[in-house]
DNA sequence: GTTGATTTTGAGAATGGTTCTTGGTTGAAG
DNA sequence: CTTCAACCAAGAACCATTCTCAAAATCAAC
């Protein structure tokens, strides 16, 4: 089966902008262009894609959501504190694959790894105290 | 600085418990017990908790947010169909550490390693179509 | 080209987890 | 006994996402 036209208008504009981009903001996005679509078809086409394995999405701890090709495969630092974000050049699970028995049937489609800590700043900032 | 006792009551009830729990289920559990606790102060102690990095935090496709003892590193498999989740019995990224260079001054308390696709029965109910 | 069935769409309402506001309580210091 | 700051709880507010459902588009005969 084929994707339907509005869902390759979708996946066109994530591909398309440099960083993860929320519902919300595509929403806003194709509003703008020659293809605008309501709120509720953005995120009925992002779990359509989510699940033929096209397009990969991670949660902020705000719990937004931001959405991604799956092709593109990256990783960030977030500063539990304040909140700021760094991302990572490589994947440290990249080829690291599970095993058959760990996956019991599971086809993989995209994973999610994300490291919470302190950013320099602000350890400096807890330091002075 | 000590932990002050609501911290502590909060961090014996997630240890206490043996999944991941939600704001909303540690602030049902305390109800119960001789420490209640009101649903603003849980959610205020889990951020403490978490930047001291004692609790981690992961959010489920839902949005909602799952909190554990920072020790106890379980990662999952989640069904992009029908939200189905097992628990992998060990975490691929421990021990494997970032280089300092891709750290930069930040200092990791936790991580969040999850992986989605498609369970065997969603499979095999595609299949069928 | 018409017709009726089926599928897709989107405006607005509903939902629900989390955060904010506010006013009260506690407890130590003076 | 005051003062003052820290802590707390109840409920309101927030807001991203999901739901509802009537209208629109598409499809399939005839
Ligand atoms: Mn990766
Ligand atoms: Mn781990
Ligand atoms: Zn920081
Ligand atoms: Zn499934």
């Amino acid at each position: 089966m084929p994707l339907a036209a509005r869902q390759e208008h979708l996946l066109n504009e994530l591909r398309r902008s440099n960083g993860e981009l929320s519902g919300q903001d595509l929403h806003a996005r194709l509003r703008q262009g020659p293809h605008p679509m309501g709120l509720a078809t953005v995120y009925r086409h992002l779990r359509q894609l989510q699940q033929l394995g096209l397009v990969r999405c991670r949660h902020l701890p705000s719990g937004e959501a931001l959405y991604a090709p799956v092709e593109r495969d990256e990783h960030h630092l977030t500063c539990v504190d304040c909140g700021s974000t760094t991302t990572l050049e490589s994947c440290p699970v990249h080829g690291a694959h599970l095993s058959p028995a760990q996956l019991g049937g599971f086809k993989p489609l995209f994973h999610t790894l994300e490291f919470f800590g302190l950013c320099d700043a602000c350890q400096q900032r807890q330091q002075a105290w």
